[in-house]
DNA sequence: CCTTTTTACTTGCAAATCGAAAGTAATAAC
DNA sequence: GTTATTACTTTCGATTTGCAAGTAAAAAGG
């Protein structure tokens, strides 16, 4: 786990320190949504992430624990990125950013379907996911 | 309200645009703190912030509703920042970030006893630390 | 008043980072 | 055996960062 600069002990700052960016948060995103997904798969989300800036996310979110590379099955080409325990500890704040994101800023027809599961039970919706993607196996959504 | 770069539709994308950087919610979390800060207060919190920058997140987060800019009493030179309600939306997820870096960044003692409070009542805590920045006057924390 | 201090910025500039595009090396597919 | 995919890396101009110094206006002090 490589130590990134840290400007202060406050909690909030340690984490933007991290991931207090652009693009790293829409990783854990896509990880959260797809369980797991391969390097190409990131550059094809909406965002169009450019392939220099998505590698050097990568390996930050990888070295502080967030994600994990695994061999893809058969192929030694391919990686599968998923989430770690700590990343899918993120999912509560990614789920409050998307819901306050869909109340102020963005009302995306293709998600509202999502955020009004998770408004209708928040405790069971984030229960169910963060439980989906810790499990072992078991198959992606997409 | 100025509109910000939009990379796509979804709101976690959306709201990164605005205050997906280093310094943004660090200014929030200021404001959610101590109800009320000037401009020097913010240069004067741990991570040391440069002027410049500082300079241009307050004028960003006012342009998109998160801040707004009060006449500081009796002053003509200071001004007092607050959270708008928007902004004040803000706190859950501000909050789910603190207590994912406590957990596995940051055991600041000096915040231990905030996280703790509101690990033993989350949704009291919301409500209640939401309820007194909204309020309409009362004096701030410090 | 008149001077000094405080406050909220702005400016200048070097260094770091971003981001579009092209390049590469290894494996997979045909 | 040739072509296509995949996962990056490299290049380079543009933008952003961050430190330091500067500035203008109001406040405080004498």
């Amino acid at each position: 786990m490589k130590s990134v600069e840290k400007r202060s002990d406050c909690p909030v700052s340690s984490s933007l320190d991290i991931f207090g960016d652009r693009w790293s948060l829409l990783i854990v995103r896509d990880l959260m949504l797809y369980k797991t997904r391969t390097y190409g798969d990131f550059t094809k989300s909406a965002e169009k992430i450019a392939t220099n800036i998505l590698a050097s996310r990568l390996q930050v979110l990888e070295e502080n624990g967030i994600i994990i590379k695994l061999p893809y099955p058969d192929n030694k080409v391919k990686g599968l990125y998923k989430l770690s325990p700590k990343g899918v500890d993120l999912v509560p704040a990614l789920i409050e950013i998307a819901l306050w994101g869909g109340k102020h800023v963005s009302n995306d027809d293709q998600c509202s379907p999502f955020l009004n599961e998770v408004k209708k039970n928040k405790t069971k919706f984030l229960k169910n996911t963060m439980a989906k993607l810790s499990a072992e196996d078991e198959a992606t959504i997409d």
